[in-house]
DNA sequence: TCAAAAGTGTTATCCTTACACCCATGT
DNA sequence: ACATGGGTGTAAGGATAACACTTTTGA
């Protein structure tokens, strides 16, 4: 509130991506068959926007929420046009959440990651989608261009994006809106002309899969420097869950030592005393976050460390 | 938009936090004397958030808007009561640009950063005020809690955000809440009680100071892995300039050759041929932002070599 | 000649990366 | 016994932090 406010009215929606890790795989929660992002209004009556988020998004998905960050707020006319005349501001939020069902109990809703983002997984090594698919179709796109300056430009735009030499796993976004752009993804067809075949991954209603996107890309980064993996680990994890935790985030594989020898310096963890052998073979010890740490310091987390390449 | 969108009408307010360095000072452009930030309405005629932000920035302030980012949004029942009972959702933006005029022809508007937050300036040392009235004051506050468990978690609070012997620049917008909340800057008037006399340093209107407080952070937070500084300097400069820029906005002095040869390390800048003498003592080499890097990798920019304590 | 910046050379240290190997359990 | 993950020691390399010193101008 200020000096100059204008008259004109909006409708705000909220929506939620909702993170998971089930069975050691990122997820995240759905509506519709996967094609949708959680979603609502916000009710005027909450004292803030995150109230109004909690509120609705523990009544409609019966999830209590645990970490919750403000993503992006869009307002693109394309989001109005295809129902009312009516502007809508839709304000997105990252929420972590630990699995409460039994691993192996799938509930409906929760998705991977990667079924939206098939070539975001590096997990076991360079994905052949990149180099079979993806690069020589947007290849292809760059140089369609008819102005050698645009062509240039796409062609490093590609380049720095997908990269598959020096894989940046925090670009989601960026590769997603490169793809847009191209007009490989479906979700292309209103604005931009769809113009080579849809790449693999699924779409997702309205601009939900950008957001989600968002969200994937916020999380990468943020793991690095801020505990928040822990949000999403039961209480008590091996150091082997806990990476592979991260890995499952990160989409890339982690070198063993150098992540253990990282987290107990950090002061992360603690040793529970006790030890599991759920995970087949040796006998691993518990853990658990050292909650303390978020009020020693700022902490500068986790930073990762890469397995030797491919 | 997507499936349920509720049918509350609320009124968009944008607002900017529009940075230049004028005179080697981090400056922001303000209204009303220094009590605003520009804002203004969200006209639902422009396609995006941004150019409507840009639109009427143009046009009330007539200064060209070059890097662009978006900080957060608020709606806290709070900004409304104080007028009408009409939901406002504030939307707030930080804005980079060139210092226009004259170093010394002073546009009014212009205030430096530090105005506002004198304790965040620690490029002469560690701030007396902090040592001769904030942190006593603080610890005053901690001490009035009943419980010792609150007792505990406000000084462990002010121990993390305040710590002058491991100073964190980024945590602007924490030390500002953490002064609100202990009632010692006049803003907290409305919601809480001012506790104690207020701090030094210029109070804003509404929740402007703290919406500052997020643009300063966020820009603090940036310059280490972007390479952002470069939007607020003219084309050509020397290392000295640079330096001091990065200098003025962290709010802290640099090491000098390491900050050199980081700069130079990263293949940030390049010589332009040309020397100056303008800066006093001996005449330095003019260098320019080499623009190719930001296409040639996803830059990890320029983390801070700090100087010897102080 | 002296103050004020600019600009350079070098060392100690720490963190990161990478190597290769041993340990304890279930089948 | 062997497969499977858990868990460790250590060396090479590079980045960082810190040292102090020289150079070139204007006043």
């Amino acid at each position: 509130m200020s000096p100059a406010v204008g008259p004109r009215p909006v409708t705000i929606e909220l929506n939620a991506v909702l993170v998971a890790l089930i069975g050691e795989e990122p997820q995240v929660l759905t509506l519709q068959d996967g094609a949708l992002l959680p979603s609502g209004p916000f009710e005027g009556d909450h004292p803030t926007l995150q109230t109004g988020l909690r509120a609705w998004v523990e009544r409609q998905t019966h999830h209590p929420l645990g970490y919750v960050e403000q993503l992006y707020t869009f307002a693109d006319r394309s989001r109005a046009e295809a129902t009312t005349g009516r502007r809508i501001v839709s304000i997105s939020y990252l929420g972590l959440t630990r699995e409460r069902v039994a691993a192996g109990k799938r509930e409906p809703g929760w998705q991977s990651f990667y079924r939206y983002f098939p070539w975001e997984d590096w997990r076991t090594g360079p994905s052949k989608l990149l180099a079979h698919t993806i690069l020589p179709r947007l290849g292809k796109w760059s140089d369609e261009a008819r102005e050698p300056a645009i062509k240039r430009e796409r062609r490093q735009r590609v380049a720095v994006t997908f990269d598959d030499s020096a894989w940046n796993e925090e670009l989601v976004l960026q590769r997603y809106e490169l793809l847009y752009e191209a007009g490989l993804v479906p979700e292309a067809g209103r604005p931009k002309r769809p113009v080579g075949d849809p790449v693999p991954g699924e779409p997702m209603s309205y601009d939900h899969r950008r957001i989600l996107a968002t969200g994937i890309a916020r999380l990468r980064a943020k793991i690095k420097y801020r505990p928040v993996v822990f949000e999403l680990m039961p209480p008590d994890f091996t150091l082997g869950q806990l990476q592979r935790a991260v890995e499952a985030l990160a989409g890339r594989r982690l070198h063993k030592q150098n992540f253990r020898r990282l987290v107990e310096q950090q002061g992360l963890v603690e040793e529970t005393g006790a030890l599991t052998a759920e995970t087949g073979g040796r006998p691993a010890k518990l853990y658990r976050f050292r909650r303390e740490i978020l009020l020693e310091r700022a902490v500068a987390g986790t930073k990762l460390p890469l397995a030797r390449s491919a």
